[in-house]
DNA sequence: ACAATACATCGTAATATTGCGATGTAATAT
DNA sequence: ATATTACATCGCAATATTACGATGTATTGT
């Protein structure tokens, strides 16, 4: 075994979790924050800002489109990134959806 | 190699991602949203709901906890879970924080 | 005391993730 | 044409995650 059984849960149980877990890695909080701070698209200062080997960012990047969250468009001989928009108002949605629900317990037991 | 270079980011960053990556199972989506709708705590109907075996569900209430998202105390032959509220808080205040960083480019390249 | 219930934990197999060197590819510079 | 730059992708090793049967451990019921 070894496999997440997606099977059993719900599509939006199984997007929720997809996102979260593309967020569940430091590396791509820091892309994402970097992506978040400068206000404009970066041509990839992230190689020498972050301490990781140009591969392995590439593949956190990728990770990133593939899941939508960022975009990418080649801009002579580098790429340009920048946050998907549509796409970061989406997730936020499900997440502040997710956090919202919270009420405080009429029979605490815990 | 295969490990997390933890040492390169900020705290913080590893804490969000540490959260995000808790979160990035279905299973544990479907457990905390289970937490979230029952208002009050729940004494595993969590293996009657869920499709996974009790030793997995187990193993995924102890990721939980030791996130501390969810706290349980025994309660006579069955164990009582609920989520932590303060920790809750803490973790939409973190995640609010992330999303709401976002501001339209003032070059839009991509 | 003994069985039943409700977990937790252990051990293990299957699979996924992480990181990086090596190599490939396209665009620009000389 | 050739070199350089800025990536992407491949291949692999190290490690982590997921799932579950088997087994351990309290607590309650009889």
């Amino acid at each position: 075994m070894g496999v997440t059984r997606t099977e059993l849960f719900t599509e939006s149980q199984n997007e929720l979790a997809g996102i979260a877990k593309v967020l569940g890695h430091p590396a791509r909080i820091a892309i994402i924050q970097h992506l978040l701070e400068s206000k404009t698209c970066i041509c990839s200062d992230l190689v020498n800002e972050l301490g990781l080997a140009q591969a392995t960012i590439s593949q956190h990047l990728r990770e990133l489109r593939e899941a939508e969250l960022i975009q990418g468009t080649i801009e002579g001989v580098s790429v340009c990134y920048c946050l998907n928009p549509v796409r970061w108002a989406a997730i936020t949605e499900l997440f502040n959806n997710l956090f919202s629900k919270y009420t405080n317990p009429a029979n605490p037991c815990c």
